[in-house]
DNA sequence: AATTTCTCCAACCGCGTTGTG
DNA sequence: ACACAACGCGGTTGGAGAAAT
């Protein structure tokens, strides 16, 4: 982009640096230098390499076009399914989501985010920053103390146009369920009994959160508990088995407001990333570091 | 055919985090 | 403990092309 406005405070002050779009052979100089030097010491790789370019567009044009394991072309459905159940486990951490789709970039899927899955849920009534049924898609009803939020539950309740089993259907019994409901009760006990039920008032908060235990509660999680929580998310069929093996239904429940604390894991000083680092010991190579539900799913 | 509006996405910016001396 | 540099991330911008009028 030539054009781009001139910016009072550009990243690189240097007079004399190129911006905008890159040209072929500056694309090509930086993924020859590249691969010949090793990425990083991006700031003083434009010199090196001699281009007239800031470090940081030179580690962004790599990051995001150049690196041989980019993937181009659309996003498949299997992708998108597993950007939205990382986006609603994870919110807008998109290079930690982008990290678990191999080939694709932050960045990519960031405008995917924005341009397309926005849209798609809030067509289908659903808030796209927290997942949860917009406004005027919900009827507030009963105050409910105590929501034992089994996915089950709402499957009578989804909009007609959403398939039980789809990741949008799943995210608004999530929604209702809290982030940790996803935990399946016949695979994990444990996990189950710690963070099935919780209060408004926080009477029960699960060990998971780490309140309870002057915050080290963390450490309560094992690496099982948090595989049963990311398998949950990213595995559609184990969830719609759990919903299959669970019979509780409650026919009101578009008219239930579920009282529960919907603990924002950015907010909740649960360390995610770590825990998702532990889920997954290996990085990038799905094929390697996902487990097989959910390498099954993204089809790689 | 010309013009306007919309959509997509590459690239940029600012700020927070991490590493180093 | 502190300062500084480098890196990395998320939000935002705006040009190009497509679609609509």
């Amino acid at each position: 982009m030539e054009g781009r406005r001139p910016t009072a405070t550009p990243c690189c002050s240097k007079v004399g640096m190129k911006r905008g779009p890159w040209t072929a052979d500056e694309d090509e100089v930086l993924a020859s230098f590249v691969r010949r030097e090793g990425e990083g010491r991006w700031r003083t790789l434009p010199k090196r390499a001699g281009l007239l370019r800031c470090g940081k567009s030179c580690r962004l044009r790599w990051l995001n076009y150049l690196r041989p394991s980019i993937k181009r072309g659309p996003i498949a459905p299997d992708e998108e399914d597993l950007i939205l159940r990382l986006h609603r486990l994870l919110g807008n951490r998109w290079a930690l989501i982008a990290g678990r789709i191999p080939g694709r970039t932050d960045n990519e899927i960031k405008n995917y985010w924005n341009t397309h899955l926005t849209k798609k849920l809030i067509k289908q009534g659903i808030d796209p920053r927290t997942h949860k049924p917009l406004p005027s898609s919900t009827d507030h009803g009963s105050p409910a103390q105590l929501v034992s939020c089994h996915p089950a539950t709402d499957r009578d309740s989804m909009p007609q146009e959403m398939g039980a089993g789809s990741s949008e259907a799943i995210a608004i019994r999530n929604d209702r369920c809290g982030y940790f409901h996803g935990l399946d009760p016949h695979h994990d006990d444990v996990a189950w009994q710690n963070c099935n039920v919780f209060t408004t008032d926080g009477d029960q908060m699960p060990a998971c959160y780490g309140v309870e235990d002057g915050g080290k509660g963390t450490d309560a999680c094992t690496d099982d508990v948090f595989s049963a929580l990311f398998d949950s998310f990213v595995n559609e069929d184990m969830f719609n088995t759990n919903c299959s093996q669970d019979g509780n239904t409650n026919e009101d429940d578009n008219n239930m407001t579920p009282q529960v604390e919907m603990i924002d894991p950015m907010d909740s000083g649960l360390d995610l990333e770590g825990l998702l680092e532990d889920v997954f010991t290996t990085p990038v190579d799905l094929d390697e570091g996902i487990p097989a539900q959910c390498k099954d799913h993204a089809g790689k």
